[in-house]
This record gives C-alpha cells, sequence and structure tokens, in this order.
DNA sequence: CTGAAAGCGCTTACAG
DNA sequence: CTGAAAGCGCTTACAG
C-alpha cells in the first residue's frame, strides 16, 4: 500500500467498521476494549493520520486559530506572534500567522482567507482606523491590544501604564517633559498619550508638557526627538517618553547624534519592552507588556466562544533601567 | 436563506446543475456564456464563497504555503516571514506561519501539522542541527538559508558574502581583526566563517585572526565582544566582523560600555541588514540579504513542483555604513 | 456544452 | 456496543 491510509484501511486492517475506528480516534469509552485494541494497534502499524480536512468539513471546527497582525516585522508584534502560538500551542491548537501592513483592505482579505479556511477563531491586533463591515461571522473574534469593531478585547490598560512612567519621571525631578505619543488613530495610541497627560496634570498643574504625534517606529521617534533636541538648552525638555519602544529607541538616536548624554542631560522612557529595549546603550527605562498573558487569555476567550462585547485591561508594569535618571542642575549653564 | 450559501444553492438560483457552477467557477470556457453570466450573478446575489476545505479534500491541493522559521522573534527571520508573506500573496496563495524555538521535534511537529493540512509545498528555514527523518513525502519543501535534508536550498553565498567584510575591512587597513561566528551547527554559520577566513587569509597571510563562536544573538555578540575588548589595547583587534547584525550590535553595545568609541577605535561590521541595523549608533555596516528575492524564489520553486537536490545560491551586497572605518594610528598609545 | 452520479475522508444519528 | 448509511461541499470523469 502506498497511498496515505485512511479510516478504511485502519478499518480493514483491524477487522472492524470505520464507524468504529472513528469512535476510537474520538475517545468514546463505549467501545470494547478488545476493539480498541485492534484498531489502535492497526493504526499504529499503518501510521495512521486523520485528514484533518475532511474531519474540517463533516464538523466544520478546526484547530487552527488565525492571528492577524498590524506588521509582523514590528518587534512587539512578533513577540505577540511568538506568545499567541505558545498560547495556541497549549491548547493544541495552531496558529495562522498573516500580516496587515496596516491596510484595512488587506486585514479583511485575511479575515475572508481565515473564514474559508474555518478556522476555530481570530485573534485581531487591529490595523490603524480599522472600521470593519459590521457582518455577524460564524466564528468567534477576539481583539488584543487594539480594539476591532465591538469584539471583545484584551488590552493592558494603556492609561494606568503610562500613568506609571509619568510617575516615575516626576519622581525623578522632572518637571519639563516631552510625549511622543503614537499615532491618534490607534485607540493603544489615544489612551496612553490621555493617560500619561492627565496622571501629569494630577501631578502638578506647572509642569511643561509637550506633546508630539507620530508613528509607533524607529523613524517616527529618531525625527520628532531630533526636533524637540535640536532647541536651544532652555527650551528643552528634562525627559522624553514615548509611546513605544521604538520610538524612544529612535530618539535615542537623535539624541546621540546631537550630542547629549542619556541619562545624565535627557531621561527617555518607552513602552513595551520589546527585546532591544534591553540592549540598547543606555538600556531603556520601559512599561512592560506581559504579552504571554494577553495572548493567552485571547486564546482561552476564543476558546471558550466568547460572542459579548467585554473588555479585559491587564496591568503592565514599569521597568527601570538606565535611559531615566534625575534632571541635570542648572542643566541650561551647558 | 440564513446558512453559507454552497454550489448546490448557487446551481438552484442559476437554474443550472452544480457541475455547470463548478465548471464556471474553474473558469473553463466550455462554458455557455448565457449560463455563465446567470451562475456569476447568483454568485453575486448569494455572496457565494466556495469552501476550500471541500475543494481541498476533493483536489487535495490548496493554496496554502507553510512557513518555518526557527525564531519569529528574530528580526531577520520576521523580516523573511514578511517578505515570503508577500511572494505568497503575488502567486494568490496565503502564508501558515510557525516558529520552531530552533527545535527539532517542534519543527517535526510542525511539518505534521502543515501535511495534516494539505498544505501546497513547505519553505523551511531549519532548525540547528535539524536531522529530519528522510521521509518521502508528498508536498514539496524547499528549504531557505538553511539546508533541511537533502531539499532545494534557496540561500546567499554566505561564503562569498562575508568575503565582502573580509575586502572592505581590509581595504580600510586592518590587520587584526576578530571574527564572531555563528553556531557551529548551523551551515550558515559555518560558510560564513569559512568564507571569512579563506577571504582573509588570501589577502595577506599576516593578518591577525582570531575566532570565536557562538550563537546569532544579541547576548552572544555582547559577550564576545566584552571578552574580546576587555584585553589590553595591544592585544585588542581593531575591527570586529560578526556572522549577525544581533551579534553586532551586541559587540557594539559591549564596545560602549568599555568606553571604545567606534568607528575610531574600533570597527564593528553586522552581517544580515535587519532594520535595526540602520537605527543603532553609529549605523551599522552589514552585507544585505535580499530577503524579498529569496522568498520569491522559493514560493516559485514550490510551486513548478521542484523535487531536485538543486541549490540556488543569490548574491548578497556590502552596504557600508558608520560603524567601519580605518584603525587608528599607534592605537596602542592610547 | 451540460447534467447525473460517484467519491474525496471523515462523523454521527439510526437501527439493532 | 457496533455496523450500515447518509452527508459535509466540492470536482470530474462519464454519458449524452
Amino acid at each position: 500500500m502506498d497511498r496515505i491510509p485512511t479510516v478504511k484501511d485502519v478499518a480493514m486492517r483491524a477487522g472492524v467498521s470505520v464507524g468504529t475506528v472513528s469512535r476510537v480516534l474520538a475517545g468514546e469509552l463505549a467501545v470494547k476494549p478488545a476493539l480498541r485494541n485492534q484498531v489502535n494497534e492497526a493504526i499504529s502499524a499503518l501510521g495512521y493520520r486523520p485528514n484533518v480536512m475532511a474531519r474540517a468539513l463533516r464538523t466544520s471546527k478546526t484547530d487552527v486559530i488565525g492571528l492577524i497582525v498590524p506588521d509582523i516585522t514590528n518587534p512587539f508584534f512578533s513577540q505577540m506572534a511568538a506568545s499567541a502560538e505558545r498560547a495556541a500551542a497549549k491548547h493544541r491548537h495552531s496558529l495562522m500567522l498573516a500580516s496587515s501592513h496596516n491596510d484595512r483592505e488587506v486585514e479583511q482579505n485575511h479575515i475572508s482567507a481565515f473564514l474559508d479556511r474555518s478556522v476555530r477563531g481570530i485573534i485581531l491586533v487591529a490595523a490603524n482606523l480599522s472600521c470593519p463591515s459590521q457582518v455577524k461571522l460564524n466564528v468567534p473574534i477576539v481583539s488584543l491590544d487594539r480594539r476591532y469593531a465591538d469584539f471583545p478585547l484584551i488590552s493592558i490598560n494603556h492609561a494606568e501604564a503610562a500613568g506609571l512612567v509619568a510617575d516615575h519621571l516626576y519622581e525623578l525631578g522632572h518637571r519639563k517633559i516631552a510625549y511622543i505619543a503614537g499615532p491618534t488613530d490607534t485607540e493603544a495610541g489615544r489612551k496612553r498619550r490621555e493617560g500619561f497627560v492627565s496622571r501629569i496634570s494630577e501631578l502638578d498643574e506647572n509642569i511643561e508638557l509637550e506633546i508630539f504625534s507620530g508613528r509607533f517606529d524607529y523613524e517616527s521617534g529618531e525625527m520628532i526627538g531630533r526636533r524637540l533636541l535640536l532647541q536651544p538648552p532652555d527650551k528643552r525638555p528634562t525627559a522624553i517618553a514615548a509611546a513605544s519602544d521604538q520610538q524612544a529607541i529612535g530618539a535615542l538616536r537623535a539624541a546621540r547624534d546631537i550630542g547629549l548624554e542619556v541619562p545624565s542631560e535627557l531621561s527617555i522612557a518607552g513602552f513595551d519592552d520589546i527585546q532591544l529595549a534591553n540592549l540598547v546603550v543606555p538600556r531603556l527605562t520601559t512599561v512592560r507588556q506581559p504579552t504571554d498573558q494577553l495572548a493567552s487569555r485571547a486564546v482561552e476567550l476564543l476558546l471558550e466562544n466568547v460572542d459579548g462585547t467585554g473588555e479585559e485591561a491587564m496591568s503592565a508594569t514599569l521597568v527601570v533601567r538606565g535611559s531615566t535618571g534625575p534632571p541635570m542642575l542648572g542643566r541650561s549653564a551647558r
């Protein structure tokens, strides 16, 4: 026999019907041990593996979870993807990954492709400005990190987390701070900014706070950072908080190019705690997102067949490293 | 009607048989225009989408390509994944991505999962020391970057590319060079090292060359870099070439920690040209891998149903940036 | 050129 | 407890 073995082959070899083979496969206990053994023997002798397509066709259920991220080359999302894969594996599901390039149409296409493949569910880190057709779908969708339509959302508490950074900089003594915000068309960007701003004003109304918006990437951080730091020393902030590590690392680069010492002349804080945050010079103070827990919860929720419009926010933690410190005394004398 | 529409529904509405619907779907030209129109109308009226599982079951062909990488959080591989997705999309295929965590067993499981899903083919960036069961498979496999078993391989010419770095450092005047190699259990690691070493000895037999092996990651580069640079100034190399950008960036960090100026006191070159290479301080001189072309060729080869043991090596290009320069004169006087 | 029918590999009521 | 049969949604020889 050269073909891939099927239930029929197993049934033949075990001397039972295909129905019985299927029952053994399903782990039904109502099969006589004797038959069960024969079947199991045949299965291993033949090296039989169930055809998942056929099974899916019959049951319209699969064990594949689809994950769509805005950009797989963004280290935060690739870390999220790794976490999601682990989480899926824990539940004996596999992960199908797609990247939307922050394009709503591509995102829509990926969703359709996943539906065609009757995935078990879709975890979606929405593209900016994602504004989906509100179709009632027959598979569960959970949004992760960024909300998609009114599907349930798993994310950190962005505002609270951004507040942690505000507290940290304030306690160090900074009173002239710049905030590099994320895109205003993302919920995460908006919430982090609001959280930061409102915490700052709670702390002290007299803090000087400048806000700039950009994309979440390196280039954006570098550009904004450069513009900020090229101001005359007495106008420059003593600390920069960014809405992403990538922005912060870009700003770090700008500081270096301009010749500013971090953290003695300028403090910089990021957000996300990507792997790289701990490798730049100096190591970046940032907010750690618990990606494993976030992904894990998203998978659980999916498998529970939620259909509500829930929202679960986890807490993030501040990680203090070398890029933040007290402001220089009399720094304008520089 | 509330169910998802099937060929049957389309056939009914169009007043034809399901066979005819299927033929229209397949684009067969031997269908009378009149019928074809009726069918197409019914399709859009119903919002019909073919069930890919059923189709796959019948034809045992899908339009999914499986990609397995050793570690999706490694920026080089995530870039490769993005390239592969683009390449697959160009051929109207989708990509299923899995990460093996450099574990041969996990890799094997992913392969099985893909086979169960009757993917169109598998692109495999093999785990270190991958040593597969030589089963004859019924789907094509192409190895990318790192060879898997004796399946066809698409990669750059590692040795030649490493030679480019050797040339560059030599021309700058470096005569005391350290090489941070990749893992000896990867083909890429070995070939890059051999290419570098042999080019150096071709250039000048009297060059002092130290070689260290590590993993391809940041930490490894930082550790080896630190050890290297903590030697007395007259024993230190004037240039470090690394087998990956991550290693080079780690070494860069070590240099910073120790207080060595790059490139005036030490040149550092990487390999791969990940996005970050252009963002560290100073920007990293490196070798650019044409990931789009590599992935594109891998997809093509897969769809051509190759089964040979071919090997295609593309050329990589040297990208000179700020991290390399001529060695300091009389540097031991420091 | 088109329809009726078989079959891809499973699962699951339905009998017994 | 187990077998025979129907059916998931398609495609494709086979007739006509």
